[in-house]
DNA sequence: TCAAAAGTGTTAAGGTTACACCCATGA
DNA sequence: TCATGGGTGTAACCTTAACACTTTTGA
């Protein structure tokens, strides 16, 4: 039987934590309009065969966002990408395994929110099945807490895209003004903007250039393809800008 | 001498964590116009007599934004404060105490932001010397990361007081619409918007309702006392709202 | 020559800014 | 009666939203 003073001991114990960190990982695909989310089917337990966001423990000497670089790099290959720390949960019992019949020791999730080019991720797995493109709209039920990150990286993404150039770092060196509209309409939903106000808004602020290069996409006339120019976006930076 | 195996092996090791929680806790005397950060001079090594953001490590059992609370109240008393986490600081080599020497174990700091009411925030302390409100322009060095933790949270009292209500979590039951002006002006710098302007757009937003009572202020005319109304505030709630 | 896609222009409604001005009180 | 702080009004300007219209292409 434990004395008083044992109890209070208990009481202000420190907890030993693992960390580890969760990636929301999205990607737009442009042909069939859709925003995706990259899912991996857990191999083993705790929730084994369970979908869930991509996460690693962290390892000895790596930084935060260096383990959620790393995992990022083995799941798919990427040239062009925007990523930022999105959220820390903390809680006890977010991990079966903190049970003391397991290692007794708090999983710590620092969650990162990744955009992704479509285009040039190629996904990397032994068997392909077990990592896939989600639609937004179809996620099952995850792993973990990673319903709850999810809806938090889904709301960042879309905050940031409404007053941060981020676009930009998903879509190809060169696009047409319905390329940029289009990424727009599938992540914030139809109607955020009619397309003529949100060209005209977008051309005003001076930081796209014309190319003068034309693409015509079947019927109708060609599209001129535009530039981000980051020297002329500086002045912008750090200033509240909006883009819908 | 170690094989490649082993290298390899360690490498790939994880780290073992303690997690702290650091708190950037602001309040804003109204008086003297100055906007105040709460400091601790620490009195254990690492960084002992320095000053430091008032933190503590996490314990068994505790959530994250519990062991916020649980230091926040240690140091001071207060009825009325917003709360919200900041970002997560965990890169190797943040804390002289992760040396093999030492614990030998990692020091992850996750950060939260806290708006607290001056006037009835009592410091709590055996001496007073070692708790102080500073004026967020003379913060010295601080241990640690602390100031880039600070300068962060900074940034964020900033962006939140902008587009979100906030304010009122810390302004008294009842208060004129000049006090809150000049708490937006004390922590948004002079300047941020003509005050007839301020008034005339929260009032039209309809959550500020005056209570009839008037109260005078040395000679001039008396100002009425608004009460924040959070039933009429609900239909904005999770919407982009704009203060200034 | 027509439909499709790109791009331009217009207008009404509403918001923002910078003031000038009136009101109520204490000394 | 005047200085002080509180409160109202307004005209010029800018932004936004909705939609009509022109241009350039492929079929």
């Amino acid at each position: 039987m434990k004395t008083d003073e044992q109890k209070l001991v208990n009481k202000t114990e420190l907890e030993n934590f693992k960390v580890g960190v969760d990636n929301v990982i999205f990607s737009v695909d442009t042909q069939l309009n859709r925003l995706l989310v990259l899912l991996i089917k857990r191999k083993d337990e705790p929730f084994s065969g369970q979908w869930s966001l991509p996460g690693t423990l962290v390892r000895k000497g790596e930084a935060l966002e260096q383990s959620a670089y790393r995992i990022l790099a083995e799941k798919i290959q990427v040239k062009n990408l925007y990523l930022e720390q999105l959220y820390t949960f903390g809680g006890p019992w977010r991990d079966p395994r903190e049970s003391p019949d397991s290692y007794g020791v708090r999983y710590l999730s620092v969650s990162y929110f990744a955009l992704v080019r479509f285009e040039d991720a190629n996904l990397i797995a032994k068997n392909l099945s077990s990592i896939t493109w989600y639609p937004i709209q179809k996620v099952p039920k995850l792993a973990f807490d990673h319903n709850k990150i999810l809806e938090y990286g889904y709301r960042r993404l879309r905050n940031k895209l409404e007053y941060s150039p981020i676009a930009f770092d998903v879509l190809p060196e060169v696009f047409t003004l319905n390329d940029l509209y289009q990424l727009y309409c599938t992540i914030l939903g139809e109607n955020f903007s009619d397309y003529s106000n949100f060209r005209s808004r977008l051309l005003k602020l001076g930081f796209l250039c014309d190319t003068g290069v034309k693409v015509s996409k079947g019927a109708g006339r060609p599209a001129s393809l535009y530039r981000f120019d980051a020297e002329a976006f500086a002045p912008f930076k750090d200033k509240p800008l909006v883009f819908i």
